[in-house]
DNA sequence: CATTTTTTTGTAAACGATTTACAGGAATGG
DNA sequence: CCATTCCTGTAAATCGTTTACAAAAAAATG
């Protein structure tokens, strides 16, 4: 493997010539540059990114963590946040904390700590007070997204609106008898978004002069077979079955509407269902949804993280708290209509 | 941030002997092990990872690529592969070639030569000569999950095998109208798995002496959506109706069946559906399938490529071409029975 | 043309570990 | 008690860059 002193040899020039040349960001002459550049090419040379490393002290490299990668909002997260770094020259580093307890303590007491990622994005995770002072004491830059971080910047959307918009538009359309399938107890490691979504439920009936009964909010995972079964439960009810259902994902929606067309009923005809998130499936569902740009976030946050690197503000310590929040917006689809009551 | 030279001063050794009490792979009294261990703890030391790097050549990560992370394959292949990885003390780099042919080619051309990782596991991507003839140039080791890599090692399933397994189940139940919604044709740069599981159905098909017909075989995409509108195209048919599909795939087959439901037909009572890959939420559908166990494949790729790093075998090269097979298996569950006419 | 200013280039010292040749000390055996 | 072996520890070299600093060259100025 050609090294710089190889290619500084065969353009016939030292090797802190070759290094400004090639990283254009000293000036060289342009014989010189085009000399260096003949010589790198011809030996295939790439620079050592270790050493590359040790000798600036950054790694071009950003650690991703996530409570998941097979669910939709991470890989999407993912994808978007990888798109952005590779355009960039950045690496991504991934930490799934799926693995259990002790393959979170490994990533968050060994991994992140090697000064091996220049910053962190976590995506809906919560931090446990030592994580994130371990991580604080590293001087990295840190950028959340999907929930607050004490004393970090964070992306997120405003669950609670998403929650009342949803419920807004099936008031809207006339209904009053709505309910909800949402998010289990947040545990100790996650976050409170489901219960924030469904306090806008609540919100939204309350302000309607709408009652909030308990057996209209069934708690479920975020699946669909989660929603699945909650769904045909609340809509099997021979009583007090309502005429829409707002849950707290689209995955959820499916579920729900599902559910639905196995019980016989039409949606929107006989039930609305109104989902959140705007999954990639929920066109082919027909779902009405509250969409949260999931790409742009990731986007954003990939760009944030690169920004503070690149171009730091002077006297700004990295890590500021400072949430930036991502609109949502209400997409109409098939799946809601006016309660068949007060349908003509 | 403690360096080595900080703990050996507080240990009271020299930094030789810490690195050697640290790393454990040569002989110190327990003594001062102990002593460094504490040192160590006191400070918060952790070895930079790129001084590391640079001083043993190794970088402790693994490049992954994939072509996707937004699917289910793929997301289950990283999650599996993570979790061996972290568990090693490796940490998992991640390209993504969804974003076009420039972020692939920079991937190949930039990223994966420069000494960042110590092998490379691509998924499901057709390699082109030249981005294999730059990758073999780094005497890294090379493994490839599903699909074949000139002078790699790979692991895949027989997907003729999976595609004819399939429709031998239903051919066994007494079907004799069997359709097939399968992948497109394959692209340059994608492999040609849907053919073969095609030419699989094909095979099984005229070894029963059944007929195979054009319009029993649509092509589309792998999702849901593209197999619900085939499901409604095969379904519907007023002549030609099959009672029994063989889908490329479970998300295929989980479209196949809601085609199949939103045209009044039950299922199986009216057709049978088979998918393949055994997909999180068959369960959930009831879907009957070919399994494949995915993250059995992630790990055991993870596994390979870190026994070739850890323990090379002496005088083999790095990269030997070798496939390792995985075996499938069918799993019944409720999309598929006798077909009505021979049901009594 | 001499002098000053600006650009370009080279030298050498980091960066922070691992590794190795070597030396000193302790243990072993006769 | 001495010679031999076996452990430990030391000091220095090494990995491949970047980057002060200084020197040299080129350009601008009077």
């Amino acid at each position: 493997m050609a090294g710089i002193e190889d290619v500084a040899r065969l353009a016939g020039v030292s090797t802190a010539t070759v290094s400004r040349a090639l990283s254009g960001k000293d000036h060289v002459s342009a014989k010189s540059k085009a000399k260096v550049e003949a010589a790198a090419a011809e030996l295939g040379y790439v620079a050592s990114s270790s050493a590359y490393t040790l000798a600036t002290g950054r790694t071009r490299n950003i650690g991703v963590v996530v409570p998941f990668v097979d669910r939709w909002f991470f890989s999407v997260i993912l994808e978007a946040v990888e798109s952005v770094l590779i355009e960039r020259g950045y690496d991504l580093t991934l930490y799934n904390l799926s693995g259990g307890m002790d393959q979170r303590a490994k990533i968050f007491n060994d991994f992140l700590l090697r000064k091996r990622v220049d910053g962190v994005l976590t995506v809906a995770v919560k931090l446990a007070d030592s994580e994130l002072a371990n991580l604080s004491h590293t001087r990295k830059p840190i950028i959340g997204i999907g929930g607050p971080i004490a004393g970090a910047r964070t992306i997120t959307i405003d669950d609670f609106n998403a929650g009342k918009l949803a419920t807004e538009h099936l008031i809207s359309l006339g209904h009053t008898k709505i309910a909800h399938i949402g998010g289990l107890a947040p545990t100790e490691m996650d976050f409170k978004q489901p219960s924030l979504r469904r306090f806008g439920y609540e919100a939204a009936l309350k302000a309607a002069g709408l009652p909030v009964r308990d057996t209209w909010f069934v708690p479920t995972d975020f699946t669909m077979a989660g929603a699945y079964h909650a769904g045909k439960q609340i809509l099997g009810d021979p009583r007090n079955a309502p005429t829409a259902i707002v849950c707290s994902s689209d995955e959820m929606g499916f579920g729900t509407i599902m559910a639905a067309k196995d019980l016989g009923l039409r949606v929107p005809q006989d039930v609305s269902i109104v989902g959140m998130d705007n999954h990639d499936q929920s066109e082919f569902f027909g779902l009405s949804t509250v969409s949260q740009n999931v790409r742009g976030q990731g986007k954003h946050a990939a760009e944030a993280i690169l920004k503070i690197l690149e171009d730091p503000v002077e006297g700004e310590p990295v890590n500021i708290e400072l949430n930036t929040e991502w609109p949502v917006e209400l997409i109409v689809r098939s799946s809601t209509a006016r309660p068949a009551a007060t349908a003509r």
